[in-house]
DNA sequence: TATAAAAGTTAGGTTAATCTAACAAATTTA
DNA sequence: TAAATTTGTTAGATTAACCTAACTTTTATA
């Protein structure tokens, strides 16, 4: 059984993996996105390695293996199925959902997350619109275009936040946005990289670092 | 915040001292039902005594102080919550969600129990019976009185199970027995106390043991 | 390509929660 | 009440997960 610890490190690792397209992520990465430091990641690597999760060479890079994929993307199905859970059935925000989630992902029983998934009718994303892995351990969707990408001029349409933060998504319901929003890129600013955008007919500015962190469709 | 392991000893001392009508409790006892040794229950005394949620003195008795009561009681409500939920909403049999409600009485988040607790309607009792603590930490109903305590030829009903281990409810089950069932005491024998029971016209025996962990109102 | 910067590792330490073995105090019982 | 038993304590170790400070390797850049 892996400790609360190791299902961290695993899911951390995945989450570096699916974003960095080249399939692997190295210590300081790693380290960042947990909040440690980059010595206390090296001792969990090694552990990692030894229970055969992780493949890693001394200065190399980190990829999971297939034992370790399995488990992570468990940790991910987990998480993202709470979230949902909390958002339909018991009334959360999207901004409140991934605080909760990351405790109730370590919660250990097969029979529960079944009921979960059938109580919440199988569903494919969660609140902030990131794919829910099944059963098998599939991930359907990667959205890899954000609004910054966009060509001014054109429409597309919000399908999911990168930034689960809370700071972040309240920011994002006061602009006016939400998943499933048609936008509009009406220009972007040649100095400071400021967008204008529409949604709903109402024109708002963002910054790159907030474009950035939507995700849409063409 | 306190640490899993906190919780964990205030709740199961709760647990004693609800039991022992003494309003205390000792160190071996206390190590016995959290199957850690006495040395390790002597550590975690002190520093609960430090952190002001017992009261302890060196080879004396050990009691909860008004503090550790609240934080216990409010282990012990998410603990019964959980359990009704898995029970009543997740199909969870009364021999499955104690393992499970272990796990989940440790997350933390205000919202989360409200909801879950509005979404059950206010459970007054848990799948064994068992009173939930409300929202203030009022516990109401103890059951003292066993059905070996019940007087030979008198009928009682069946209101809590005293063991909540899945294989002594899963023996109950199979004894033809629940919650809120009539029991007859036909009789006891003198020389190894095992007692005749009548449950829905069908007469079963049962041992001193499996009496003395059903709990019954007259 | 030499050096500076970034990335990664190692050594040595801390804290929480556990243990065993030896001991001390309190309680029971003969 | 003295001895035996039970109960509780202490000292010293271990393990997981973290840290800082110093070091090494790799990568980027002048
Ligand atoms: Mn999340
Ligand atoms: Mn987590
Ligand atoms: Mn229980
Ligand atoms: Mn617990």
């Amino acid at each position: 059984m892996l400790s609360y610890t190791e299902e961290n490190y695993l899911k951390a690792l995945l989450k570096l993996i699916l974003d960095n397209t080249s399939n692997e992520a190295g210590t300081n990465e790693l380290a960042n996105s947990l909040l440690v430091k980059p010595a206390t990641v090296n001792d969990m690597l090694k552990k990692l390695k030894e229970k055969d999760l992780v493949n890693y060479e001394k200065y190399g890079k980190i990829t999971l293996t297939l034992e370790g994929q399995k488990h992570a993307t468990e940790v991910l199905r987990k998480h993202r199925l709470w979230e949902t859970f909390l958002y339909e059935v018991f009334e959360f925000s999207w901004d409140e959902v991934h605080e909760v989630a990351e405790q109730l992902e370590h919660i250990h029983s097969v029979k529960l997350i079944d009921q979960l998934d059938k109580f919440l009718n199988y569903p494919e994303f969660d609140p902030h619109g990131d794919p829910i892995p099944n059963k098998h351990g599939e991930i359907k969707v990667h959205f890899k275009k954000t609004l910054f990408d966009v060509e001014i001029g054109t429409t597309c349409k919000m399908v999911a936040v990168k930034d689960n933060s809370s700071s972040f998504l309240q920011y994002v319901v006061k602009v006016g946005l939400g998943l499933n929003n048609e936008i509009k890129v009406i220009s972007k600013q040649d100095y400071d990289a400021l967008l204008v955008i529409e949604v709903n007919g109402v024109e708002s500015i963002v910054s790159q670092k907030f474009a950035e962190n939507i995700f849409v469709l063409a």
